[in-house]
RNA sequence: GCCCGGGUGGUGGAAUGGUAGACACGGAGGACUUAAAAUCCUCUGACCGUUAAACGUCGUGUGGGUUCGAGUCCCACCCCGGGCACCA
């Protein structure tokens, strides 16, 4: 037996593999489909990083195991090749994109085979291969025949290094999500695909694929869905209205002021009848200079100007209320207007208080304890919370005992026919003894409180009145209360902040909240001040409000429609042409595809025009329709384009009349299993998804959904726990570990370091356990008889037993990504079998075949010296014998009270058996003495709790 | 602010409500060796105590609760990571 020579073995099983094509998916085999998918890789110039070898070795495990399993899989790779690191690099160096390209995959390629993923390597493709975009471009014309894209003038975001136009999407913090410059405005017309058209569909269509769910639910977020209405207000003396989009139509009658965004049409519109025209126009100039990012960061004020002379008129009640515009409405969501409810809206709130607009209650909160879940009658109660202050910055807090309530502020039932402010004030005389007050406010709403009062068997709705009162003085009256009373609580002046932290009641929080930190009511609730709708829910208003107003219930998205072009060389020609006559005019299918022209000068200019503009021979073209002169489209794809469909090429990777045929994207589609970054949930993942529907309703795809399955691995991070990044010098390079440990190792140490979809700072030195590993499971053949099976004597039984164990953790362990607990489980089957003075081919066989999805080289050797003919990675998966996962011994547990003090081993599990037994054990014996045992608990085969009271 | 994760030995981490710390790294001691590396064996959460052990006490971010029993369930809070963020 050989010392363990990684680099021969690897070198020698990958070469074997790639001979014997066994990797290869059959497109017609009868067996069950596995289509197993990794994000393809940008082949950059840094070569391969380990979290791509995470994802790709952990696909892999499942890819090899799902073949032993009889399946037919197709765990394909290609290259995401478009894209702005190629150019930049091509840029500083003046060698071309392509030439580029052809150097960073031919690397990719090379570290990816001596890692020894089982690729079909056979249907590679290559976003950049013209035979390959060919199709991208089709699909793009598809979209464009289909009016889903379109040339428009927009405000775009500008990324001012890239000199391109980016998508919503590769804004991050509101900088460019490639160079992290700060994103500036630009307004452009540029190539728009419609995404938000498929809005609904691609919300609602997450319920019925298997990802994992944060992925579901951040793609929800971005897209953004909001159910609510459109309202429309008349203004006066015109014949224009003004339609707000709202989520909150049950506040209607609180509205006091209407905003429109500054970019509104209307402020245009009626600049004959606003008489502060020119400082309007002054603030929309003003606002112009700032960045989106500023004008939308954090912190910042709000700031607007009312349109003198527009009077716009509350649809439900005919008030007449002043119009603004201001920067806190954004003119690309809703309708680019709100109506403002100060009472109940945080922005507005903000922005009322400064402004000095009037603020209008019409919502009482409403809670109920949950100790009157299902009671429905209740005795009425009208109470007060008294918010009192001694203008110095503190606050009167009641301390309670405990169980009368902890601390509150003084509060107190209203007697008949009085008001809650006299109340307020005589409760503060009688608890507190305080009488030099006076009254700051006095609560609009009412707060309904319903609780279970247990003293007296009865439920209460409470409606509670908050009152704010400041003490002149500290004059103090000696208090009515008798001596035991007085017992009860102690009185504390706190500060505010200490305040907020102790009083946790609910009721005293709203008080509170609503007049030391003057926030607005945010909840629902039931309607007051709103006439015929006063003491409805806010549910219910928000229907029978928009119904009464003549508005009609919608749904918004925050998702904006998607920024196609881009002003850069390395991308897929948009084809089309602009004729004088006919305008914009698809390319016939017949000249696809539109070769990308080689250029000399491929840089991004500062004019925002595309590189390829300056070659005015190829733009230069006539019409398809007219023959009349034309120009070519200058502007490029993105490179989300190509990656938006790469997964059906894989199909049918060679088809020259079709993206794929209909047969082949029938027998894969959809993805089972799609494994890749968080960091493109919303980019590719949404993009595809979009794409994919696409297709299908112009009949190309058969399924609705591109992925069935969609998991996600976490970020490997650099040994100090930064991200790693070539700036920072902290990358691991793969080459190295592969040379200096083996892929196997590397392998198996990725998959060992930790949780798979958890983010993880990689450890060189923990490597070495992963090595070790291999050269026992490697050495221990030296102990393996190879002639015998193991006797079945029963002789073997402990071994069955962990061997049957392991089988089943790691085939479960692979499905449900814990590929790290599957190695430890083969480790410890390993330990075991270090242990045996011989150990039985039969069972070193399995411990083989078990590790080959995730080790394939050692393990595939080991194979092979022990004599077998056929490929290790062709051998049927192990399957485990449910009768012998269970050992006909126990180890029971013996606890007292909940506290182990024993542990042994029974020959049953027979619940009176074990009991019995354990009662009879001298140590427990000893324990319980002469006390008598309340209760003994028995967990089958497992555990015995003694419950002995006074012990 | 809102929405997701997460917080367990010196380190990475394991644990269907049932012996917390599996497995591994590191460390200590020993074997082998002229020696070192490699390999193998033993020990390795903290504290108390003893010649030594058994044993005992504490221990999964903090504070409460439910339970015979809580890392795990419930409530409140703190800290770290990620996403979204004036979306009406």
């Amino acid at each position: 037996m050989n010392k363990y020579d990684h680099k021969k073995i690897e070198k020698k099983w990958q070469k074997v593999w790639e001979t014997k094509k066994m990797y290869r998916a059959s497109d017609t085999s009868k067996a069950k489909k596995f289509y197993g998918l990794i994000e393809f890789p940008f082949p950059s110039g840094a070569g391969l990083h380990t979290g791509h070898i995470r994802s790709y070795a952990a696909m892999d495990a499942v890819a090899r195991k799902r073949r032993a399993q009889g399946e037919n899989v197709l765990y394909p790779i290609g290259w995401d090749a478009f894209g702005l690191p190629t150019e930049n690099y091509a840029i500083k160096t003046g060698i071309q994109p392509a030439k580029v390209t052809k150097t960073n995959t031919d690397n990719f390629r090379r570290q990816l085979k001596a890692l020894g993923i089982s690729f079909d390597w056979s249907r590679e493709v290559n976003t950049t291969d013209p035979e390959y975009y060919k199709w991208t471009q089709w699909i793009f014309l598809q979209m464009f025949k289909k009016g889903l894209a379109f040339k428009k003038m927009t405000h775009v975001n500008w990324c001012p290094k890239d000199k391109t136009v980016l998508a919503n999407e590769e804004v991050i913090d509101g900088k460019c999500e490639r160079c992290g410059t700060e994103v500036t405005k630009k307004d452009k017309n540029q190539w728009i695909l419609a995404i938000t058209k498929y809005a609904d569909r691609l919300d609602k269509d997450l319920d019925d694929v298997d990802y994992l769910e944060k992925i579901k639910i951040q793609q929800r977020n971005w897209i953004g869905r909001s159910e609510g209405a459109e309202l429309s207000f008349k203004i006066k003396g015109t014949e224009e209205t003004i339609t707000v989009f709202t989520t909150r139509a049950d506040t209607l009658f609180g509205v006091t002021y209407v905003v429109l965004a500054p970019e509104h049409e209307l402020v245009k519109k009626l600049s004959k009848n606003i008489s502060n025209y020119s400082e309007v126009e002054e603030y929309i100039e003003s606002l112009k200079g700032v960045a989106e990012i500023e004008r939308t960061a954090e912190g910042k004020e709000k700031t607007g100007v009312v349109l003198k002379g527009v009077v716009a008129i509350n649809p439900v009640n005919g008030e007449e209320i002043p119009v603004w515009i201001a920067d806190y409405v954004l003119a690309s969501y809703g309708t680019g207007a709100v109506m403002a409810v100060p009472a109940h809206d945080a922005r507005d709130h903000v922005f009322a208080l400064k402004y000095n607009l009037p603020f209008k209650p019409v919502l009482n909160p409403i809670h109920e304890r949950p100790d009157v879940a299902g009671v429905k009658s209740f005795e009425l109660k009208n109470k007060i919370v008294a918010i009192v202050e001694d203008g110095k910055g503190n606050i009167l807090t009641i301390n309670w005992k405990p169980e009368l309530g902890g601390r509150l502020f003084v509060g107190g039932t209203v007697e008949q026919g009085e008001l809650p402010q006299v109340t307020a004030i005589r409760e503060l005389a009688e608890e507190t003894g305080y009488t030099d007050a006076k009254i700051v406010d006095v609560s609009e709403e009412t707060f309904t409180y319903r609780y279970f009062a247990h003293s007296k068997n009865k439920a209460f709705e409470a409606k509670t009145t908050f009152v704010h009162i400041r003490l002149n003085s500290l004059t103090q009256k000696e208090t009515a209360l008798e001596e035991n009373e007085k017992n009860k609580f102690v009185l504390e002046w706190l500060p505010v902040d200490r305040a907020r932290k102790e009083v946790k009641e609910i009721l005293h929080v709203y008080g509170f909240a609503k007049f030391i930190d003057k926030q607005p009511f945010l909840g629902e609730g039931t309607l007051f001040n709103s006439q015929k709708f006063d003491g409805i829910s806010s549910e219910q208003a928000k229907k029978d409000i928009t119904k009464a107003v003549g508005g009609k219930m919608v749904v918004k998205y925050k998702l904006r429609d998607w920024i196609f072009s881009r002003q850069r060389y390395w991308g897929e020609p948009i084809p089309v042409v602009t004729c004088e006559k006919c305008g914009i005019v698809a390319l016939p299918e017949k000249e696809l595809p539109l070769k990308l022209p080689t250029i000399k000068e491929f840089a991004p200019t500062d004019t925002g025009e595309s590189p390829l503009a300056t070659l005015t021979k190829w733009v230069n073209t006539k019409c398809p329709t007219c023959k009349g002169p034309a120009k070519r489209e200058t502007d490029t794809m993105p490179q989300w384009a190509g990656s938006s469909w790469y997964y059906l090429r894989y199909a049918d990777s060679k088809n020259k009349k079709a993206l794929a045929s209909e047969k082949n994207l029938k027998y894969w589609t959809p993805i089972d299993w799609y494994n890749g970054g968080m960091e493109h949930t919303t980019l590719h993942l949404l993009y595809s998804r979009f794409w994919h529907k696409f297709l299908y309703d112009i009949g190309v795809v058969p399924t609705k959904e591109p992925y069935q399955k969609r998991t996600s691995h976490g970020l490997i991070l650099a040994e100090g726990g930064e991200k790693m990044s070539k700036s920072k010098g902290n990358t691991v390079s793969p080459d190295e570990l592969v040379a200096l440990y083996g892929a196997d190792t590397l392998r198996v140490y990725e998959m060992f370091m930790g949780p798979f979809d958890q983010a993880i700072a990689w450890n060189t030195s923990n490597m070495i356990g992963s090595r070790r590993f291999i050269e026992r499971v490697y050495n221990l053949e030296e102990n393996v008889v190879t002639k015998k099976k193991a006797p079945t004597d029963g002789s073997r039984k402990h071994l069955e037993l962990i061997i049957n164990q392991t089988i089943k953790k790691v085939g479960d362990d692979i499905e449900s990504m814990g590929f790290n607990t599957a190695v430890s489980s083969l480790m410890i089957l390993l330990n075991a079998l270090e242990k045996e003075e011989t150990v039985y081919r039969n069972e070193y066989e399995v411990l083989l075949q078990l590790l080959a999805p995730i080790a394939p080289h050692v393990t595939e050797e080991i194979w092979a010296e022990l004599g077998n003919k056929k490929s290790i990675h062709t051998m049927p998966w192990q399957e485990f014998d449910p009768k012998k996962l269970q050992s006909d011994t126990w180890k029971i547990v013996v606890q007292i009270n909940g506290k182990v003090r024993e542990t042994f081993v029974s020959h049953t599990d027979d619940e009176e058996e074990v009991k019995s037994m354990v009662l009879l054990m001298d140590k427990i014996k000893a324990r319980i003495g002469d006390k008598t045992p309340a209760r003994v608990i028995y967990v089958k085969g497992k555990l015995v709790n003694i419950v002995v009271p006074g012990l």
